[in-house]
DNA sequence: GAGGCAACCAAGCGCTTGCTTGGGTGAACC
DNA sequence: GGTTCACCCAAGCAAGCGCTTGGTTGCCTC
């Protein structure tokens, strides 16, 4: 179900995978190329016989994290036997991606996507549409049925919120399973 | 009820309120002194008159935001005549600075407190202690009470991460109002 | 009306930043 | 075995950054 963001054969998913680290740990203004060299060992202009530039790196993540979560969220709604189940890939897939493997790249997602040029979050955002349509149908779906009681966009953001701010307080090596933090959330927003 | 938390009459405050606009719209990391500078009809050498740094102006900024909402959220508090009110309250007051006269201030403080050295963000952090724990107060009683079904602690960040989140797609200006938005989150976390 | 001081300007310093340049090296290919 | 090409280093450039400096202005005070 869900497949690794980056191939540690290839030297530049390395160094997207050290970026993501990096730009989750310190922010993307203040990581600096030589910081993201001196990760993967290399000189600070080696790095642009990979990438283009500063930004581009920082775009490769969030459109892999992207298409990533598109895809796995299509395939777990295929999967799911009925409504309940579907509620619960919505945040299941979401907390998996902030929590997982992809953990670093996911947060960068959620709380940096600003630090790009406007032209390309307007690309970004339009990478999302598929996505958070999934999300509007199955949350329309679910009101009409009577398991929740607020408006399917406003509870669609709402709960993006919930999930994307875990990635603040929320340690999956603690108490608390991942498992857990799905179910609560699905508690909360069913009547 | 709700303090403003710049002073127009004062040369500092108004700095203060014209960087928290430009550091909500570009970010902190983007916005330059220069920037600030000419905001406010200065050369950006005499910003450093009224200023010691540029940290300092975030954190003076995001100081105001943390002490108001404690002060605001005691007082809600103090005057809700039941348990319900004083849910209420907690998503209010939260609310009400996210998106009126504190607006700049407060989404500030959500989405780029990350951009001060650590010793100050532990600082913050210890000034935020006695807001959350009104928090905890409260959905440790609603829980008790049987008004909620999620253990107090992971309600509290989730319903925190959803109304901070509420910054980046809520438009006051819009059909929905502020108070509806109040009562649709209530309506989430009630059973 | 002299002294003091808050507020500001004009100029620029020192540093860090993202990125470029020219060249070197080893493996692959014909 | 000569050529090519992906990959990398060493060095540094140009621009932008936060901030400092020395000096001017005008108001307030006694």
């Amino acid at each position: 179900m869900e497949h690794a963001l980056f191939d540690p054969e290839t030297a530049k998913d390395r160094l997207l995978a050290a970026a993501a680290r990096l730009f989750r740990q310190k922010g993307f203004a203040k990581t600096t190329v030589r910081d993201l060299a001196a990760e993967v060992g290399l000189q600070s202009g080696s790095l642009f016989h990979h990438v283009r530039s500063k930004d581009d790196i920082l775009f490769a993540i969030l459109e892999r994290v992207i298409t990533g979560m598109t895809r796995d969220l299509a395939a777990a709604l295929a999967a799911a036997p009925d409504l309940r189940s579907r509620m619960r890939a919505l945040i299941a897939v979401e907390l998996t991606y902030l929590h997982g493997p992809a953990a670093d790249a996911t947060a960068v997602l959620f709380h940096d996507w600003r630090a790009l040029p406007e032209d390309r979050q307007a690309q970004l955002l339009r990478g999302r549409d598929a996505y958070f349509e999934m999300w509007s149908a199955v949350l329309t779906e679910a009101r009409a049925e009577g398991l929740t009681r607020v408006e399917p966009m406003i509870l669609r953001q709402f709960l993006h919120g919930a999930l994307a701010w875990t990635s603040f307080w929320y340690q999956p090596a603690g108490e608390v399973t991942l498992d857990k933090l799905i179910d609560d959330a699905l508690v909360m927003i069913l009547r």
